[in-house]
DNA sequence: AGTTGGATGGTCT
DNA sequence: GACCATCCAACTG
């Protein structure tokens, strides 16, 4: 079993947020969006990456939770195996050169095997096929457990039961435009070192 | 250490 | 036909 805590996220609003793919409504891509909370949302990007969210507003909100980072806790070689799986089978470069892919991979440090949104979604194998998939359920083959209510004020470090969270804005979604680019709708866990990137210093 | 460009294909205008 | 909620290699300095 592949297990991690999840260290860094990022929240998407719904119709209202011009940077959410539910900026424009309901389409074929992102109809899990607008589907019952604790429910999956995976899709693809630049053609052969994935990324998961956790639908978490009320049905027809269209609101989910990115998962931009995880920290590895168990099953490391399974997910560096995935890893690999999913370099070969997606690029044409890796598949050419397979034992050039796998020396790569065996020198990735555990810690940053999922340390970004296509690399958890690479680490644990998720695609599509787990598109709207119930992720509350016990027994669940894709999981999320355990999770702590918190809250965070905008702009503010909060403590967590695993540490301080800090509030940064959200990544790669600068074409937006304002407000949306600067909301500090992303949280990470400060000092942790699977997150996609540092935190910033400051505040 | 930081920057740039290529990979790669479904989805939406 | 353009646009990506990305990653990695190959540069620069």
């Amino acid at each position: 079993m592949r297990t991690g805590r999840i260290v860094e996220v990022e929240a998407y609003g719904g119709a209202d947020d011009r940077a959410s793919h539910a900026r424009s409504g309901r389409t074929r891509r992102n109809g899990a969006m607008f589907g019952p909370p604790g429910h999956a949302y995976v899709y693809r990007v630049y053609g052969m990456h994935h990324c998961l969210n956790v639908v978490t507003g009320p049905e027809g909100s269209a609101s989910a939770v990115l998962v931009r980072a995880v920290e590895p806790l168990e099953g490391v070689e399974r997910m560096r195996r995935a890893r690999l799986e999913r370099s070969v089978a997606t690029s044409r470069r890796d598949q050419a050169d397979e034992g050039a892919a796998a020396r790569r991979l065996a020198a990735v440090p555990a810690d940053r095997l999922a340390a970004g949104p296509a690399l958890v979604c690479a680490a644990f194998s998720i695609d599509l096929a787990d598109d709207g998939l119930d992720l509350l359920r016990d027994r669940a083959p894709l999981r999320i457990a355990g999770a702590a209510p918190g809250r965070n004020r905008p702009g503010a470090r909060t403590r967590g039961p695993d540490g301080t969270i800090i509030a940064t804005t959200r990544i790669g979604v600068e074409p937006a435009g304002e407000p949306w680019a600067s909301l500090p709708w992303r949280f990470v866990l400060a000092g942790s070192p699977s997150l996609s990137r540092p935190a910033p210093a400051g505040r």
